[in-house]
DNA sequence: TGATTAATTTAACAATCATCTAATTAGACA
DNA sequence: TGTCTAATTAGATGATTGTTAAATTAATCA
């Protein structure tokens, strides 16, 4: 995950022509001359930028005759849209947090504290800095990568406390999960707010 | 269009030394010249820089007497970096409606009168198309899924206009926002009022 | 073979960009 | 007031980039 890559994939997307490419290529491959008359350029624009995508790794060719269809590399594309985060806050390791000692303790304690014997939560914390530590921990025990109903998350946070609706916002609000037309998902351990660095 | 944000994004990550500065304020936040000195660059061309990562929301500012003290928009930082991904897949499974190229032209020259260099709106247009146009590109910046409170929403149509008032009433009306207890969110962009067919 | 079609390369252009030096602004403080 | 100090601006320079028209390559097919 070295510096030169990161710069490469968000170079590769910083333009609209670009983006647009990617866009049009979601819906199935395409041709050179296809994409330009889509996006009014010449085609020799198109391999320009089909150069950069590729130099990315963010479109793969496929040759048929003597046409060349362009189509996504889903997995680049996805792939790397979180390494600049995690770049910069160089926190992750194979998806587990890095944290010394003293973080651990400190977040241990914390958790005893607003968590009882029965693993309910006795309240919500006021700090931001505990509050992230409980949301944490709370949202650790869902699944990655699966999709929930609303309801399924009102359930699972009842079972820790009954304000669901205040927590629920809270995961949302602290990109510990996002949410879209109804369905809720964890998000990656890269998105969630962090409190290792708070007073 | 949220095409030109998820460029901006990706622009202002791809450079070097820009990723660097975000590296170094993930730790803590630096003064100009700290960076400076730790980049072996000299102070003007971290304020360069500094203008780009703050054209992007991605750091923020403290005045301390005559030092200014940058640090991390950990909020924008994380919420961008899916953007990419998601405006390239949206269009499959969304079957978003498609602007032509006259009608992108007309919103961004509408765009363009009305909001300022600065980022601000200068007037209200009293026309309904022009009206729809410059109120989508406000909400726009706005979070899908995120719950805001009405004190947020003020301070975000503040920062640009004056009338808040009028504006949150406007989303509200046009069915880009929806209220419940107090709270505010976005509407999905199929609920959004169209102005693709008004005269 | 020659004709056709798609893609690439080349050369050129204007635009943008990163960086520097030097000059200037803006606060702090004595 | 004048002197620091930190930051910003202005202007210059060399590099990179997006785009095009024109020439060239590569593959197909009659």
């Amino acid at each position: 995950m070295q510096l030169d890559k990161v710069v490469a994939y968000h170079k590769a997307l910083a333009d609209p022509t670009r983006i647009k490419m990617l866009i049009l290529l979601a819906e199935g491959e395409l041709n050179g001359q296809a994409l330009a008359e889509k996006l009014h350029v010449t085609p020799a624009t198109i391999t320009h930028h089909a150069t950069k995508l590729r130099e990315a790794s963010l479109i793969n060719e496929r040759r048929d005759k003597n046409t060349i269809y362009f189509s996504l590399d889903n997995y680049f594309i996805k792939n790397n849209a979180l390494a600049a985060v995690r770049l910069i806050y160089r926190t992750v390791e194979g998806g587990q947090l890095v944290m010394d000692d003293n973080q651990k303790n400190m977040a241990a304690s914390i958790i005893r504290n607003f968590i009882g014997k029965d693993g309910r939560l006795k309240s919500i914390p006021a700090q931001l800095k505990k509050k992230l530590i409980v949301l944490e921990h709370l949202v650790s025990q869902l699944e990655p990568g699966r999709k929930y109903e609303e309801k399924e998350i009102n359930e699972f946070i009842k079972s820790f406390h009954e304000d669901f609706a205040t927590i629920r916002r809270e995961f949302i609000m602290h990109q510990f999960m996002s949410r879209e037309d109804q369905v809720y998902e964890l998000n990656p351990p890269e998105m969630w707010a962090r409190w290792e660095q708070l007073a």
